[in-house]
DNA sequence: TCTGGGGTCCTAGGACCC
DNA sequence: TCTGGGGTCCTAGGACCC
């Protein structure tokens, strides 16, 4: 291969497999074995979905969000094991201390992601060097894409996996996803591909020459000519190293069985209001405004919100509000979640003042 | 397949104001 | 008197992602 000349580019780091290769670690007996991670571990609650399944279970026809009940008819002799968020965050800290001790910029991009910035004239041995550290210190796999931009990269760690690595820059990017369906692209998912179809734009060669100003008219100012910008390839090329500001924080609640008494589902909002208030408090955060979720038997799902009379983390007043917009939804119908959520105050958010003159 | 939990961003319509 | 145009804020919902 011919050599490359030093120049700025986009890892992605995609840990295979994840939740399953950390329980795996702690319960090597069930390797080979079809897994399903999700819930408490019972394959007979309703209600409760797939965290992730082992390729053993996806033998079986078994994937993330399958309701555990119907993975459990697929399968019975699946080993079921509950959901362990505290392990995950623990070994996701470790992989991204790994990426940190490389000469690279690295966002985080959840548990099981990382973007990586890095200059170089061999981005392939700085993947292969990434892979083989975090092997080394945690004993996980990861596939790793390259590109010139986040939304590339992204991509091409798909196409790496599992433990891979794979290019996908604007020199080949024609040759490898034109021919794809629209829903290839990282944003656009089954609705919107749908609704491209309906417009003649199947394919990502037919989305790139779309008309912008016919896409920003049926899709929105932003969304339509973003589109095009991703099926032409483009996205994101700085990597962005200062930790995450969170925009806001919620909790909600799938119960197994519907509510339908008024005093029992305002129980259940002060609760999930004062774990919310907590949240904020730890965060060292303030909010503005509280949302309530409501989702109705059989699957109506309805918000309401309301902003707080000041900035606050106060558990009262989060609680007394969440309670008042509660007040606003209809409670004659069963219900199976309640949720609520705060808008966190920013910190550039300027406190309003008031303007004498 | 009877459908989790936690996020982010965009859009559209109405209120309200000048 | 029946009637414009724009700007901003708020709200509810939708789409997408991990």
């Amino acid at each position: 291969m011919a050599t490359r000349s030093t120049r700025d580019w986009i890892l992605h780091v995609d840990l295979d497999q994840f939740i399953a290769a950390v329980e795996l670690l702690r319960h090597p007996e069930l390797r080979g074995r079809p897994v399903v991670v999700g819930g408490t571990g019972d394959p007979t609650r309703p209600r409760t979905v797939a965290a992730t399944a082992t390729y053993e279970a996806r033998a079986h026809g078994i994937h993330s969000g399958m309701p555990l009940r119907t993975a459990y008819k697929r399968c019975p002799e699946a080993i079921f094991l509950a959901s362990d968020p505290p392990a995950y965050e623990a070994a996701s800290r470790e992989v991204m201390a790994v990426l940190r001790e490389f000469p690279v910029r690295v966002e985080i991009w959840g548990w099981d992601e990382a973007f990586v910035g890095a200059t170089t004239d061999d981005p392939e041995a700085l993947a292969a060097g990434l892979q083989r550290a975090v092997r080394a210190r945690t004993r996980l796999t990861c596939s790793v894409g390259i590109g010139d931009n986040k939304h590339q990269a992204k991509l091409a760690s798909a196409f790496a996996k599992p433990a891979g690595v794979h290019l996908l820059t604007s020199d080949n990017w024609a040759e490898t996803m034109n021919h794809r369906s629209t829903d290839a692209l990282w944003g656009i998912g089954a609705k919107t591909a749908g609704k491209l179809a309906a417009h003649g734009l199947h394919t990502v060669a037919q989305l790139a020459a779309a008309d912008p100003a016919d896409l920003a008219r049926h899709f929105g100012p932003t969304n339509g000519p973003w589109y095009r910008y991703l099926a032409l390839g483009k996205g994101e090329a700085e990597v962005v190293t200062t930790p995450w500001i969170a925009r806001g924080h919620s909790r909600e609640t799938t119960f197994e069985h519907d509510l339908t008494d008024k005093a029992d589902i305002a129980h259940h909002i002060t609760k999930l209001a004062g774990r919310v208030a907590r949240d904020t408090i730890d965060a060292g955060r303030q909010a503005t405004r509280v949302t309530v979720k409501v989702r109705y038997t059989p699957f109506l799902t309805r918000t309401r919100q309301a902003k707080l009379p000041a900035t606050t983390a106060d558990p009262a007043a989060i609680t007394q509000t969440a309670l008042t917009v509660l007040g606003r939804f209809d409670l004659d119908r069963p219900v199976r979640l309640l949720g609520v959520a705060v808008d966190y105050a920013m910190p550039d958010d300027q406190p309003a003042l008031d303007h004498l003159d």
